[in-house]
DNA sequence: CTGCGAGCGCAAAATTATTGCATGCCCGGG
DNA sequence: CCCGGGCATGCAATAATTTTGCGCTCGCAG
């Protein structure tokens, strides 16, 4: 359960878009960056465990260096939504390691999912149980990706400055 | 410049996919975890690192809690792809941080963008800034992320089992 | 059979992460 | 205007973790 005080200063959001550049640096070099000492920058970092904000610290892996990897965009349209369904539809996508991302998003799809498997076939395999079995999905469209441009997951803790 | 040997074998692996799902661990624990001791976990992750499958090690945040975050997927088909529009599109994107991610994708649309903005105006702001502005770009649709059901960048480092 | 080369565990050494404590600052209430 | 109390910080001591050196074992090729 969330719900915390939320009081950023301009440190905090600093030392945050730092830690979602690099996490991988010691308590002294984010205190140097942020002007900070060591101590009080883990009281912060601890602090934002504690509130739930900072969620986890991941290792981010080179995808052109894992071979065959491929990596997909689906657009997915159900029939209709149900609760049960959606549960059931959400759980089974995130038991699915091959399965990156989910989005449940508005207008003419339903969901946005990113796969990454090891070739196409494991595509064409994933599409077909976790999409194509669903008598509940009426539409799928899927999108290979050729480049991935920029990836990450980094949000802006902060509005746009201009 | 990737180019590396590259030859994991089942403990590269199970290593592989904890630091993808925590990276906050002791080398102790990751080494009771995959039958390891510390300084072999050690030499194990900087060689991924050297090797360049490791590029970093990222903080995520919790994007319930950052207040207004809104995300949204766009999909974007341009006019004509020239290697100069493409570049000066692709840097525009990589340097602006409310863009989480870029796919450069086959088929009806050219590209996927994921946005991570502070309010409904930023992204439209955002969406003309970076797409309405640029002449060459056709077509837009942005669909909003009602929730993110899952999010991660985690990738499988082998072939499905099955 | 013998000579590497790779990778490992162990233990020492170097760095870091943690914790305790006293101080400075900002506010709200005498 | 002066007086606590709460809060965050720096510093220094302590606890852990990371990193390095070394000797050993195993698998493979000469």
């Amino acid at each position: 359960m969330p719900g915390k005080p939320l009081a950023l200063d301009d440190i905090d959001h600093r030392l945050l878009a730092e830690l979602q550049a690099d996490a991988d640096r010691t308590l002294r070099d984010l205190g140097e960056l942020v002007g900070l000492s060591p101590s009080a920058v883990l009281r912060r970092v601890e602090g934002y465990k504690a509130g739930g904000l900072l969620e986890r610290k991941v290792a981010v892996l080179d995808t052109s260096q894992v071979p065959d990897l491929v990596l997909a965009v689906c657009l997915v349209t159900v029939e209709r939504q149900t609760p049960e369904h959606r549960r059931a539809f959400c759980d089974l996508l995130k038991r699915t390691p091959q399965v990156q991302q989910v989005y449940d998003v508005s207008g003419v799809w339903d969901y946005v999912v990113i796969l990454a498997a090891h070739g196409l076939p494991e595509v064409r395999e994933l599409a077909e149980r976790l999409f194509e079995a669903d008598e509940n999905v009426r539409k799928l469209t899927t999108l290979f990706v050729l480049d991935p441009v920029k990836t990450g997951c980094a949000v802006p803790t902060r509005p746009m400055e201009a």
